[in-house]
DNA sequence: GATTCTTCTCTTGTATACAAAAACCGTTGA
DNA sequence: TCAACGGTTTTTGTATACAAGAGAAGAATC
């Protein structure tokens, strides 16, 4: 439908190009959590005017980025550590549920591209580049939501991952994380092309969960960034 | 923290008063799927300014209930037959987790709540009130959420069964279905009270999936809906 | 007569102006 | 020295003003 050749010009809205470049900034940490989000600083920083800014902070407050605190302004969202599992508890199921779809709903051609992206994930890691591997296993992950076939799942997942990106970022800085991670998307490949939903369910939820038992070495990478964070802002 | 006995006094944000206004109008039919909501009568409506209808709309389309075509004007989100069953499918996922982890983490004062709510439905069932049953299944389910220990993951629920409110609603004109509901309410109960986390995951799924298997009956309320909308519009 | 181009209007998107609330800060008093 | 009070200032929230794109209606052309 949208996919004509040509779109006619999307016509720039300043308040979603704002919306997406704060999600990125928010996403990759330059706005760390607590941070707040000033109008009139963003609208200098932007060449803009407040209206878009407040635009864009009200839709990142609706998704759960920032938080508005009543004539106090927009936070970016602290994420307390026990919401944290909560939240991770839920993508594990949102997983579980996409590997289990997929099993049945997978065609021929998703198949390539789950292991084309397998491939690139085991690359990524052989070249021992973090940060690669990160995209590699972020397109890993969704394109089991798409093999799902279900698109509002594949679009609430894709949602949480994105908000639980920072945190997962700091996961693979975990001791040999990437190694662990690569082998245990072997085991949830085999299982997606073998058809076997209860085994493809059960492995992608213990891959996200993982990070809940493994707790201790989690908590201690948070208390890092924070350290690392109050510097930051004492400099 | 925030349970101090005096709160100081919210201060009203009108945006904010108006997105809930919003919401209601929509989940109960006010404006329906497809309606253009037009920012100067709705400024007119409600006595405000354009701004914070705005404020409102952009906030309703970043939680799905209205869609905004750029330059177009906010829209009421349609939501399509396929896309529905979809939605339907991670609600069943939810509450089905919800069940699983409530036989495990509810307190006897749960339990408490989850048989005081079924009582309220079976009671709304018996006096043949079929917009009583309906609230009283919310709560019903809403204590389930709650019971499940994970405040995230009730909130999620709770956004999801909103925005299916007005279609969950038609389905309880189908015949027959309140009490087909109740029945495997019992059976949900019996099995959260027996701790039984297997069974309640797969009665809640059943119980909200089973909407899916009587597609026919769907579809055909869907229909007639959209009819009544058809005639409306052409009116 | 149908189609396309043009113009006009209406609506959205952004900027600015104004009001009110909260934060800041220095002063005063104990 | 510390706490409380009052005034100032900064910042949010809402209203209004202005610009520009989209839609509709009419004129011109084939």
């Amino acid at each position: 439908m949208d996919a004509s050749p040509n779109t006619p010009k999307p016509a720039p809205r300043t308040a979603q190009v704002l919306r997406e470049a704060l999600e990125y900034d928010i996403a990759t940490g330059v706005f760390a959590p607590g941070t707040r989000l000033d109008e009139v600083s963003l609208a200098k920083r932007f060449n803009v005017s407040r209206t878009p800014i407040r635009e864009a902070l009200i839709a990142l407050s609706a998704s759960g980025l920032v938080e508005i605190r009543p004539r106090r302004g927009a936070f970016v969202q602290e994420i307390g550590v026990s919401r944290l599992i909560e939240m991770f508890e839920v993508m594990a199921e949102l997983e579980a549920m996409c590997a289990r779809l997929a099993c049945r709903r997978m065609t021929a051609a998703d198949h390539r591209d789950l292991l084309a992206a397998h491939e690139a994930c085991t690359q990524a890691a052989d070249a021992g580049e973090p940060d690669a591997y990160f995209y590699a296993n972020e397109t890993f992950h969704d394109t089991i939501y798409r093999g799902s076939g279900n698109s509002f799942l594949a679009e609430q997942a894709r949602a949480l991952q994105n908000r639980l990106k920072p945190y997962r970022r700091l996961q693979l800085r975990v001791r040999n994380r990437v190694g662990n991670s690569l082998s245990e998307h072997q085991t949830i490949v085999d299982a997606i092309l073998a058809g076997d939903d209860r085994k493809a369910e059960s492995a992608l939820r213990s891959h996200i969960l993982i990070q809940g038992e493994r707790f201790n070495d989690f908590v201690a990478s948070l208390v890092r960034a924070d350290a690392a964070q109050a510097r930051r802002v004492m400099a």
